[in-house]
DNA sequence: CTATGATAGACAATCAGGTTGTCGAAAAAG
DNA sequence: CTTTTTCGACAACCTGATTGTCTATCATAG
């Protein structure tokens, strides 16, 4: 609150920036059918991807362990976002897959966000907002490492 | 890693900004003597502030319950960057105020945060990054919330 | 073909950080 | 003076992560 020192500015803003975004993001998906999805969740169905992955693998994605991941899939799992289906090429491993509510969330994410961003440009005018995307795009690393919550956690 | 859908691009180039940003200034500060600090603690130091403040304000400012709060300040107490004194107006208050080390940390912060907006200035140009910081500006509230560990929490 | 090593996933114990509930002491309000 | 509120501490519990162990399965070297 108030005056936060003078070079905290940026990344304050930036996170703020992040933050609007994912909270506008799943006010909407809340209306429309989606009340118990969680930011993380995103990230998780997003590094599952609509070719599906192992809780191995997926623990990479995500920077954390594959117990960790293996709960995360159960949770997802629950909600009726992805489904483990056993490998018949290796059966030691299931294949965890987007369920068509999974997938249908993920499409209305996209929507969604694509809605946001017309919105911001409309404040902003679209040049405007198209060198705010170039600056960043010139001072972040081109991968995007999708490893937030393990990031977060270290908070 | 690989391709984000296009709507996904905004908020992810954000938070990676902003990221970005907090992973240098952490390396930077185990460089220099705070090597236990995590970003967490930074929200908190700056929510203590130079005048100090209580368990129970302190739980307010970053969304957590004082119970929370006590532990968090129990932590950074142990690590000497916060101490806990009686308040002698108010004997059932104990004031958690800055310890040197702690003052240090959060100045040293403040010049580390300045150096990396220098450099991002001189990759993109100064004019370049005032746009980009006015633009976030009429994008976020104005008044910084420090809640974040709590909204990271609801991850 | 078999013995060996690596990998996938499940289970258990543990830890860290958060929550609620309760309490006694002290301050504030009536 | 009595009652209500506030502060900080303690305890129990929940969640999401961790490491360690185990079995089943696959891959590979002899």
């Amino acid at each position: 609150m108030s005056s936060v020192p003078p070079g905290f500015e940026l990344p304050l803003r930036l996170f703020m920036g992040f933050r609007v975004l994912i909270d506008a993001l799943h006010a909407e998906l809340a209306r429309r059918g989606h009340p118990d999805l969680r930011p993380m969740h995103g990230f998780v169905m997003q590094a599952v991807g609509r070719q599906g992955t192992t809780a191995v693998e997926l623990g990479r994605t995500l920077g954390v362990s594959k117990q960790a991941a293996g709960k995360t899939i159960d949770a997802l799992e629950r909600l009726g976002y992805l489904a483990r289906t056993p490998d018949p090429s290796d059966s030691r491993r299931k294949l965890v897959t987007l369920t068509p509510r999974g997938v249908d969330a993920l499409t209305l994410s996209a929507r969604v966000f694509d809605d946001l961003r017309r919105e911001w440009s409309d404040k902003l005018g679209e040049e405007t907002l198209r060198s705010l995307e170039s600056a960043l795009r010139h001072l972040t690393p081109t991968a995007f490492p999708l490893d937030a919550p393990g990031w977060f956690g270290s908070l």
